[in-house]
DNA sequence: GTCTATAACGTGATAGAC
DNA sequence: GTCTATCACGTTATAGAC
């Protein structure tokens, strides 16, 4: 692997374990067994190589929830699976926590994929819920655009949950919980 | 006010917007109109005067939401009421956004309080649901614990939308999709 | 391309005058 | 109690040798 590819794997680990703010130049290197000389080199400073790694996270996170979504199955089925899917829960997730950090807020460049990637997946998650009313599989009165975002704020208040209580425990609760609340708006046409 | 009291609002005010790694003692000073001296007279440290911080915010979120969980209504009502509090959507929520900030975690000190009060949280919303499950107003199936955890989340999670989409919208629909799922579980003995 | 040297500035804290 | 001075160290970057 190049320098820079060991800069950018070692900047996208960095700013999950410890955010934009939190994570500095020369601990990049050190953990990319990098110089100064070589991270100037490819990147014009920190908000250049971060902008790199993010937009390399953003595009896993949108791979790994199309292979999701993509699958055959109902509406329910394909959310569930997504929501169960193995997640490392206690890191959180590495888009949705620079939220949090106000120098990738600040900064237009940086926020842009943040910003692009939780709206495309409320977006997709809402197409996978109109394609099941459509089915008839989820019951008409639940709004797609509404019960998407819900469904991604479980996530994301999920991760918050066990971080806090330094458990995966109320994540799966939180997960099995508004499951069982969609489960009620389910009929299952195939199944009977 | 004292110097004491400017420098903890000064903290508390910068915990929410910028984290602890993100605020600095100098940032503080300036910002209570105190000298280094002042805060080192004061307090040990940054760590001692962030800890006098986070425990106010965190006795004043539980006093805020208590306060909402114990007027009278039906469990519904009282966790929409909650729900639907006016709140600063786009700062999110001042002990949540703890729980991204590494040094936070990595203290014992700091992480207690940031713990213990989305611990208790989810504790007092699941009593309020148990308690509509005994008066009849919830439905038997639905689980007061991880519907508590999914309450929390969606909460915690809409925040992180939120700051995404720099906008209240996403927020709102999230909490307008659960408590329409959460209504479906729900009879009205009174209203019939 | 990668290295080391240097630099201007900020951080978190201490010391001691007042 | 509050102030200013000072300090060791880290941050983010530039310069120029190799």
């Amino acid at each position: 692997m190049s320098s820079a590819e060991r800069l950018i794997e070692s900047t996208r680990e960095l700013l999950w374990e410890r955010g934009y703010t939190g994570t500095s130049p020369k601990e990049i290197q050190r953990r990319a067994g990098a110089g100064q000389g070589s991270m100037y080199h490819h990147f014009a400073g920190k908000p250049d190589l971060a902008l790199a790694a993010i937009n390399r996270t953003a595009e896993e996170m949108r791979a790994k929830a199309e292979a999701g979504f993509t699958v055959p199955g109902t509406a329910m089925e394909r959310i569930t699976g997504y929501l169960r899917r193995e997640r490392d829960v206690l890191k959180g997730c590495p888009i949705g926590r620079l939220t949090q950090d106000p120098e990738v807020m600040a900064d237009p460049g940086l926020r842009a994929p943040v910003e692009q990637t939780l709206s495309w997946l409320r977006d997709r998650i809402a197409e996978v819920l109109e394609e099941g009313r459509e089915r008839g599989e989820l019951a008409p009165g639940l709004d797609p655009r509404t019960t998407a975002a819900t469904v991604v704020a479980v996530l994301q208040g999920g991760y918050v949950l066990a971080r806090a209580a330094e458990s995966t425990a109320p994540f799966e609760q939180a997960i099995t919980g508004v499951l069982d609340l969609l489960a009620a708006h389910t009929s299952r046409p195939a199944a009977g």
